[in-house]
DNA sequence: TATTATGTATAAGAATCTTATGTATATTTG
DNA sequence: CAAATATACATAAGATTCTTATACATAATA
């Protein structure tokens, strides 16, 4: 059984982002299942991003450990789902980390948009 | 002899970014030498990004491997220094790179940052 | 004279991700 | 209806990038 993903990978710059975006989906969106994650993440970047399982799930299971996360089992259409919830702390965490996202983004522009001094 | 750095740990985010900001600073200043670089990025950045030598001079090496940098050796004040610039491959690659770069910012907006719908 | 600044370099380990699998059920397509 | 695709989770091996800790050396400052 071939799996024809067709893998285009992903920018480097990616490399970092991944738990920050899981944790703004989240509390966007109550609670989110992995495979709704990858979904979500490959609309709303109109196919630019794809998170791979390999990436998402240690990354949800490792969110869960360090006590960011809530997990919640279903089973839908005799499928499993396992849908992820904030804690309170991670609700914290997420304010922190989209603060960080923003210092980031502002100086990566910095850099490669350096502002003239002065111009007229 | 201890290193007095107070090595305020970067956010992951930047994970990933190096080769970038390399690029984009030697497009834009012709050459320049590892510290240097340092010390740039650090003043850009109003020192919230601070580019350690262990991660600086390896990625100045494997970009140099790669053929998108060239180096030159120069002594100033009795003491070494590396210029590298853009090889002509590293000028092209360097304009993807950057084009990489304002998607990914541009998707992590998006992700971040969802616009409503419609508003009125 | 001891520390800090300038300047380059590497090695060990951590963290994150890609790639390749594995398992399983539901749905669509040829 | 059989095969492929979509849905849904999971992990292991290896690659890549970075942190941390060193190492060496000279110049400037406290």
């Amino acid at each position: 059984m071939p799996r024809n993903d067709k893998k285009m990978k992903n920018s480097q710059l990616y490399k970092g982002s991944l738990n920050t975006i899981i944790m703004k989906l989240l509390e966007e969106n109550g609670k989110m299942y992995g495979y709704e994650i990858t979904q979500k993440v490959k609309t709303i970047t109109q196919g630019e991003l794809n998170i791979t399982e390999g990436a998402l799930y240690p990354a949800l299971h490792k969110l869960e450990a360090e006590g960011l996360l809530d997990v919640e089992i279903e089973k839908v259409d005799n499928r499993m789902r396992k849908y992820y919830k904030l804690t309170e702390t991670g609700q914290k965490e997420t304010v922190n980390r989209l603060s960080e996202l923003e210092d980031f983004i502002r100086n990566m522009q910095s850099l490669v948009n350096p502002k003239p001094s002065l111009e007229f």
